[in-house]
RNA sequence: CGGGAUGUAGCGCAGCUUGGUAGCGCACCUCGCUUGGGACGAGGGGGUCGCAUGUUCGAAUCAUGUCAUCCCGACCA
């Protein structure tokens, strides 16, 4: 490909909208170009970089028995209704009408969708366990689109299901995902780390997400791991045991203390002279319309995902000032937010809120409080000194913390440590989730009809491609793995004016060219620093640059992943671009 | 959906306070010159100033409304 008229334009700024480093690089390398919130278009090089990605993936899953087929993008309702995922699933799932006033959706996912085709074909346990995928746009109403191809609205998805016969045939075809996956994103030049997550709309029971470690802002969840053990987990899902904290408040009579404008656990420690530890903090979250006061021990957060799923909800949000003021009003109290509490000095319990039963719950780590510090719903007063069973009821209790880095791994008890990770994959048990109810069977050879045991499996394409940026790039633009780059290696002859060094840097395109490397000759008439700002940019692996040196018979050979430079022979240039192609 | 900001050429921005018919850098086209890290000179093309309504002799500028985009909080590949 000539450079001058490949499709690229490259930009000397970066756009102004553009925060993380993929997003920068990509749009100003000219791989990506915007055309509304969370929708891009993928140019030339970028989407020669997504087939890529795509081949990689195909050809694994392929190698590991799943087969590819492609449905719909456009879904009816009926489908959604039937899985009960209409409702379930909020905004993020995009509605629309036909002409004939029809509901549909663009497809976010397609376990209702490869369901009612698995539930007409296989029909026999002989059938079984298949494993089927496909690669194609996604789209998903996503409340803040961001980080360009990290969070768009639409991006491109490989997603495989898989149907067995029984929790070990999963389990199986589990591990045999997972094991695909390392191979997929170690070829393509991304070291994972597959954690324990939450499974949340797609729902099941044990899920693992892949995740890229970065320490940047692109990574957008918190990962805890052990150094000593394997354990690592998503902050909503992850789980650890407490360091050791004093959790008696030493304070000798339960009573009710004035504490004037004193709110925050911050203002109560230090007004009553006592550790953060010692004070049970209630919050009051509305989940499914209906209040829930969550106790957790004062100098410890909750992990909203993890209520949630304690609950038994689908959507979570904390409550506003004015809808828990409202919420005490409606109970009695006039308190405001800071000194609320699950009961009041009477002892008697919050209970109502309009139609709905407010829930109560307690994180574990408010059991062991003695002689603690909590709201009663009266502004500016608060009871000390409390226990459990005499003063307060303890309500039902679950693990709904949020864990530290330092909190103790739940496996082998040494110090979690936290970092942060971009989600590139993920693997689903599903179970009978989608089957059951939309009554997706097989005959087995019992004779018996039963669902299907499930499992998904899921790689954001373009994700992982914005991610290889992350994990590859340095000030001066980006440095694609080989496997992934849009093209192996750019010759640069130095002056177009010249004619030995267009003649060497033609010869050796075109060696390059007949033996299969993907490679772009910058044909340009332009100084060479603007095709070396370029080169840089774009992020070519090799470069090979024909200039004066070609007097001695010699070229510059540049590999851009480590920035090494080489003098050598235009034919060892060659073959080095040979070689190393072969070996991807 | 809350909180904050911004919409002027493909990209980055100025002009708006104090209304007078649109400008700068990069990119693009032509010519010259230059050729190892985003040169220089000369000439040129491109904009319903997000949209609508209003005020006014006159609106990018003032007012109202509306749409869009971006940033900070709850989701997920």
């Amino acid at each position: 490909m000539k450079m001058s008229k490949l499709f690229v334009q490259t930009m000397r700024e970066f756009p102004s909208d553009a925060e993380v480093v993929s997003h920068k690089m990509l749009a100003r390398a000219g791989f990506i170009k915007k055309l509304t919130s969370g929708v891009y278009n993928y140019l030339p090089l970028m989407w020669r970089v997504l087939k890529k990605v795509e081949n990689i993936v195909r050809e694994e899953m392929d190698n590991a028995g799943a087969q590819e087929l492609l449905m719909p993008f456009v879904q009816p309702k009926e489908l959604w209704i039937e899985s009960g995922r209409w409702e379930a699933y909020g905004k993020e799932l995009m509605r629309l009408k036909d002409r004939h006033n029809r509901e549909m959706c663009l497809g976010p996912t397609h376990e209702e969708i490869i369901t009612s085709i698995a539930r007409d074909i296989l029909k026999s346990y002989k059938q079984l366990p298949t494993n089927l995928y496909q690669i194609q746009s996604k789209f998903r109403d996503e409340v803040r689109p961001r980080f360009g191809l990290l969070r768009g609205r639409e991006f491109i998805m490989k997603d495989a299901y898989s149907f067995g016969r029984s929790q070990e045939e999963l389990d199986k075809e589990y591990q045999n995902m997972w094991d695909a996956y390392t191979r997929i994103f170690k070829r393509c030049g991304l070291e994972t780390k597959a954690v324990q997550s939450d499974s949340g709309a797609i729902g099941g029971s044990v899920s693992h997400e892949f995740m890229v470690i970065t320490d940047t802002d692109a990574g957008e969840n918190d990962v805890f791991y052990c150094d000593d053990c394997d354990y690592s987990a998503n902050s909503n899902h992850a789980v650890s045991n407490l360091p050791s904290a004093i959790v008696d408040g030493g304070f000798e009579k339960a009573e009710i203390k004035d504490t004037p404008n004193v709110g925050s656990i911050e203002d109560l420690s230090k007004f009553l002279n006592c550790p953060e530890s010692v004070i049970c903090k209630a919050l009051v979250y509305i989940i499914d319309k209906a209040p829930v006061i969550a106790l957790i021990r004062g100098d410890r957060q909750i992990e909203e995902t993890k209520l949630l799923n304690a609950i038994g909800g689908t959507e979570i949000r904390i409550a506003t000032s004015p809808e828990i003021e409202d919420i005490m009003k409606v109970n009695g109290y006039s308190a405001i937010p800071g000194f609320i509490g699950p009961y009041d000095r009477n002892k008697k319990r919050l209970a109502k809120y309009g139609e709905y039963e407010i829930k109560l719950i307690a994180d574990e780590s408010v059991k062991e409080l003695k002689n603690f510090v909590i709201g009663i719903n009266e502004t500016d007063k608060h009871l000390v000194g409390a226990n459990w069973g005499t003063d307060i009821e303890l309500p039902q209790t679950a693990d709904i913390r949020l864990v530290e880095a330092g909190d103790f791994c739940p496996k082998c008890a040494k110090p979690l440590k936290v970092t942060r990770g971009i989600e590139v994959g993920n693997i689903f048990q599903l179970g009978t989730k989608y089957s059951a109810p939309m009554n997706a069977c097989y005959l087995d050879a019992d004779g018996k009809s039963k669902p299907y045991i499930m499992g998904c499996y899921g790689i954001g394409i373009s994700r992982t491609a914005a991610a290889a940026v992350e994990a590859h790039h340095d000030e001066w633009g980006i440095k694609w793995p080989l496997a992934i780059a849009p093209y192996h290696a750019v010759v640069v002859p130095v002056s177009t004016k010249d004619e030995q060094q267009m003649a060497v840097a033609q010869e050796i395109y075109d060696k390059l060219q007949n033996a299969g490397v993907e490679v772009v000759i910058d044909d340009r008439d332009e100084r060479p620093g603007v095709k070396f700002k370029d080169a840089d940019l774009i992020g070519f692996p090799y470069r090979i640059t024909v200039g004066k040196t070609i007097a001695e018979g010699n070229v510059e050979f540049v590999t851009r992943q480590t920035g090494e430079k080489e003098t050598i022979t235009p034919q060892q240039a060659v073959e080095k671009v040979i070689n190393a192609v072969k070996n991807i």
